[in-house]
Formats: structure tokens, C-alpha cells, sequence
RNA sequence: GCCCCCAUCGUCUAGCGGCCUAGGACUCUGCCCUUUCACGGCAGCAACACGGAUUCGAAUUCCGUUGGGGGUACCA
């Protein structure tokens, strides 16, 4: 959730302003980089609809835009720097490091001496003649280095308090901390807005900028704003194990891509003192890093949950029944759900509907593919739960009933406890069946049915509505929440209703 | 140890010296609407971490304290 607000953020000034967002693969540590995770990440952007003008899969000015496909480039700048003596060969180990810290007594926890800072040639000889392999290192300026950060103002890093750091591994492979800057540079990327943890190496990559500045590699020196974090339970950051912080949990739950990115930029940032609901459209005219806040804020999903649900309402009635399509049975899987970090992220297994699904659907768009009685489930009911669900996932809760075989139906304890508060509930419903019984399917509309019954049981027996209809919601859904009972009636026909009516008073376990 | 960041209701925030007996949203509670649920409406609970300083006046500026977080890696 933290990478998809930093993106977010970023996105949405990149359009504010008129740039150009560009989407970098950073995986020069072969030890995490895979091609799953790579994959998730375009997968997920893909469906925020977090689009990019330049970057990986599509390609651009600055191809390409995986690091380590770029390991050249690298390696020419690497040179100009060790040339110039921005940066130098250090042969020292860490173990010799905190060896020499411990004996000099200063506090195990010092960084790098500086050590190998001025090598002489001969020095330098003697060491790779002996085998040694050097890791390279940049040297500090001894000044205070300053910045202005986008969101907390001006951050000064006080001389001396860092050490020359090491920019390419022994082993020849670089690091971050110099690919990165290298990489805004030679991308002229001119705005950055990244995670608070950076904030700290931000003096370092400075100090690399103002080198490969001075040697003509670098135009301008970037704008920096660090984003506070998006936090856990606890006080801890969201991490990537929380299911919580899975995108693809989300998505399965039914959070819609508007909702999910309407909470996300209020972690943060307000587009307004009294309003919290917007598009992305109304996110991208209002946002500038400057006014994001600087501490951080915690994942709440029920506040996430309802601002998910305002979207859903604001949906247009036929996106809406499109998106209900792969929730209808609870499973929306798609290709990228068989690989198996999604799966690994997915252990724990969202409930299953109580309803018997008798099939599959393999993706968002099979609307075409649903039987008859599907589609006219869903067109009608549709309407019916726009308005009552706050996840698209609670599609399957509300509709399920209309969808599963009458014989299958089968009732939620809930909805029995409520049935046997009701003294008579099977003479309502008795009463009820010999009334539709007499309904004509071509009459047995919503509006007939409502005045048919209300007359019957309200008016005629001297029912509360609550007393005469409870029963029979009970006996055609099973569920103590369900959609308009005479609605749902119509949706599922005479003959299925009788059908429902008929079980109801004839199942031995209601007694009533 | 050293360096850096942060601090308003339970949560997200508004507030950028007087409009603040601190506003909105989520959550929670009560009520209304209502065939259930939801929607909608109304009401309520609930916060400026602490201590100094500046000022006629401070949530808002400055300093300190406390508390949280991050960095200090041949991770990103």
C-alpha cells in the first residue's frame, strides 16, 4: 500500500504538471529481484490504471529501464568518477573496519574510517597484487549538504557524519546507491517523490549528484520529497507480509481501483477541509507534494472499506454490473494468480460464500459467458445492490440466493434465529403461497406482489410488515440480509418462489 | 554512539498568530426513515504530548523534554 501511494503521488503530479512519469526497474540485487515480483508489479499498475509515458514494457528515450540491463552504462560512469577522484578503490573488508573501530575505541556501531581515502598507487598495487578485490567507494565532501525536501522543507546533514560508502560491490556488481542517482540523471528526471526511508541516503546520493554534475553526466539536480509511511497495526510500517498491504487481497475483497486510490491519497494529503470523496481526475488538478503532510499515517481498512463504497455507489449502473461479473462466484481468478508469490501472499484464504458455485469464472469480462438465468439475475439485481454493498466481493452474499438451485438453498443460522422470534412464521408463509399460488407468472411483478401480499398479510391479518414478511425473505433467501424481498421475488419467478415457499414449510429443522 | 525525520479526537485530517468554547470524515452510540440490510437524515462521545520563550494574544513561531520512526550495510 506505501508503494502504491508513492506511485500514486508521483503519477498524479507527473499529470499536474504536464511530465512525464517514468516507471524504472530497480533490481540490481540479484538475490531479491525476480521476474514474479517484477510481473505483479506491472500487473498491478496495469489495473490501478497507473499508466507511464516511458519505462519498462513500453520502452522510451532512456531504454532501457531495467537496471540490469544496464550494467554498462554503469560501468562507464564508474570509471569517469574513479578518474576524477569523486570516488576510490577500497580494499578494506568489514571485518577490518570494525577491527580498526574497536581498537581506535570508538563505538562499534561507527561506520567506515576513511581508510583506504588516500591510497597511494603502490598501496593500491600491493593490495590487488596480493588477489585483493576492491569495492569502490565515494568520497564525502567534508561540508554540511543542505536540500530542500518537497514535503518537510529544508533537511541539513551535518559534515563528517557520514561515511565514504561503497557504490560498487567487490565482486564488480553496483549498488543502489550509486545506480540510482545515476539513473535520474541520465533519465533526466527532475522530480522525486519516495518513501521516508530514503530520507537519510538522500545526503549520499546528493553528494554522488553534485559529482556526476561536476563531470557533465548529470543536467540538474532532482527535487526531493520524502513521504511519510503508511503504517500497520501497532506503530509499524505496513509491511509486505500484512494482508493488509496486499493489492491483490484488496482486489479479491471487491475494492475497486477509485476507492482504493481515493483512501491511499488521503494518507497524507486532503483535497479539501470538508471532503474526503474524489476522482483521480480531481487528484491529479489539485496535487502537489507540497502540501502532503510529513507524518505518518495508519492503514485503516474500514475507512478504506467506506470510501470504496461511496465509489461503488457513484458507479455508473452498468460498469457497475460489468465489475460484479467475476465476484458472482468468488473467484476472480486470472493468469497472474498462478504465480506463486501471489499465491504465497494469498495463504490466507478469503472465506468462501456459503452458496454452492457450480462454475468458475476466469475473468473480469465474461459477462457474455453467463447463462441466461445469469444475466438476468445480474441485470436485475444488480440495481438492487449497488447501493447496499461496500465491497464488490459482498456481491456473491447478496445475489448468491438467486443464483444456487432451490434445492441447494440453504438457510444462515441468522436468519432462523430471526424466524423463530416470529411466532406463526409458517402460517405467514403458508398463507403467502396459497396467495402467489393464485398469481399469474406474467402479473408476478414487484409492484403486484408488494400490493398483493401487503394487503393480505398487513392489512387483512393485521400483520406488522415486519412479522409478515421476515418469514418469507428467510424462505427465499435463507439470509437474515438480502436484497427488496418483492424485487428478489420477481427475479426468481413464480414457479422458484412456490418452490422456496414449499421447502420452507415442509423443512423439519424450522420449528417453528 | 552519531545523523536525520515526525508529534491535533481511537483512526485519517482541517487549521498556516486572533474567525478555535478546535471544523470535517471513518469508527462507535442513540434516534428518525424503513419488509431485512443498506442508503439518507438528525444527535452524541472524542484531540492540540509536556515544559519554557516570543507576543496584547499561540494548536499555529522559537528552544528544550518526552515519545515514536528511519539511517549509520559490499539491501533497496
Amino acid at each position: 500500500m506505501g508503494l502504491i501511494r508513492t506511485c500514486l503521488f508521483n503519477w498524479a503530479y507527473a499529470r499536474h504538471a504536464g511530465g512525464s512519469f517514468v516507471f524504472r526497474i530497480e533490481d540490481t540485487d540479484q538475490e531479491r529481484d525476480s521476474e514474479d515480483s517484477y510481473k505483479m508489479i506491472v500487473q498491478a499498475l496495469k489495473w490501478l490504471g497507473l499508466d507511464w509515458d516511458e519505462g519498462a514494457e513500453i520502452g522510451g528515450p532512456h531504454a532501457p529501464y531495467r537496471q540490469s540491463q544496464r550494467l554498462d552504462i554503469y560501468k562507464t560512469v564508474v570509471e569517469k568518477l574513479l578518474e576524477s577522484g569523486f570516488a576510490y578503490k577500497s580494499f578494506s573488508t568489514p571485518e577490518e573496519i570494525q577491527a580498526r573501530n574497536e581498537a581506535a575505541g570508538r563505538p562499534k556501531q561507527m561506520g567506515y574510517d576513511g581508510f583506504d581515502r588516500n591510497l597511494t598507487p603502490a598501496q593500491i598495487e600491493e593490495f590487488e597484487a596480493s588477489g585483493r578485490k576492491p569495492s569502490i567507494r565515494l568520497r564525502m565532501p567534508n561540508d554540511d549538504i543542505t536540500f530542500t525536501d518537497l514535503v518537510r522543507g529544508a533537511v541539513t546533514f551535518k559534515a563528517g557524519s557520514i561515511p565514504d560508502f561503497v557504490v560498487v560491490r567487490a565482486n564488480g556488481q553496483p549498488l543502489y546507491t550509486l545506480v540510482n542517482p545515476v539513473d535520474d540523471a541520465l533519465m533526466e528526471i527532475n522530480y522525486i517523490l519516495r518513501g521516508e526511508d530514503l530520507l537519510s541516503s538522500t545526503s549520499r546520493q546528493i553528494a554522488l549528484y553534485n559529482a556526476l554534475l561536476e563531470l557533465g553526466i548529470a543536467k540538474t539536480m532532482p527535487k526531493f520529497g520524502h513521504l511519510p509511511y503508511v503504517m500497520g497495526e501497532g506503530n509499524k510500517k505496513l509491511s509486505k507480509r500484512d494482508p493488509e498491504s496486499n493489492l491483490f487481497l484488496h482486489r479479491e475483497n471487491g475494492m475497486i481501483p477509485e476507492g482504493l486510490l481515493n483512501y491511499l491519497a488521503l494518507l497524507g494529503w486532503s483535497i479539501a477541509p470538508d471532503r474526503d470523496v474524489f476522482t483521480v481526475d480531481e487528484l491529479i488538478k489539485e496535487f502537489e507534494p507540497g502540501s502532503v503532510l510529513a507524518n505518518p499515517a495508519k492503514f485503516d481498512a474500514k475507512k478504506c472499506t467506506a470510501i470504496n463504497a461511496e465509489h461503488i455507489r457513484r458507479l455508473d449502473a452498468d460498469d457497475f454490473k460489468q465489475r460484479v461479473v467475476p465476484y458472482l462466484y468468488g473467484n476472480i481468478s486470472e493468469p497472474l494468480l498462478e504465480l506463486d508469490l501471489i499465491k504465497q501472499l494469498q495463504s490466507s484464504e478469503p472465506e468462501m460464500p456459503h452458496l454452492t458455485a457450480h462454475k468458475p469464472l476466469t475473468s473480469s469480462d465474461e459477462y457474455d459467458e453467463l447463462t441466461d438465468h445469469e444475466r438476468r439475475v445480474l441485470d436485475l439485481g444488480a440495481p438492487l445492490i449497488q447501493e447496499r454493498i461496500r465491497l464488490l466481493g459482498q456481491a456473491r452474499e447478496m445475489l448468491g440466493f438467486l443464483l444456487v438451485d432451490s434445492d441447494a438453498l440453504e438457510y444462515e443460522d441468522d436468519a432462523l434465529d430471526q424466524v423463530k422470534k416470529i411466532s406463526g412464521a409458517r402460517e405467514v408463509v403458508q398463507k403467502a403461497l396459497e396467495l402467489l399460488e393464485t398469481v399469474q407468472q406474467d402479473a408476478f411483478t414487484a409492484a403486484n406482489l408488494h400490493d398483493k401480499l401487503n394487503q393480505l398479510l398487513v392489512v387483512e391479518c393485521g400483520l406488522k410488515p415486519r412479522v409478515a414478511f421476515t418469514p418469507l425473505r428467510v424462505a427465499i433467501s435463507g439470509r437474515r440480509v438480502s436484497p427488496p424481498l418483492f424485487e428478489s421475488m420477481e427475479i426468481l419467478r413464480k414457479l422458484q418462489v412456490v418452490v422456496r415457499l414449499k421447502k420452507f414449510i415442509s423443512t423439519p429443522s424450522l420449528i417453528i
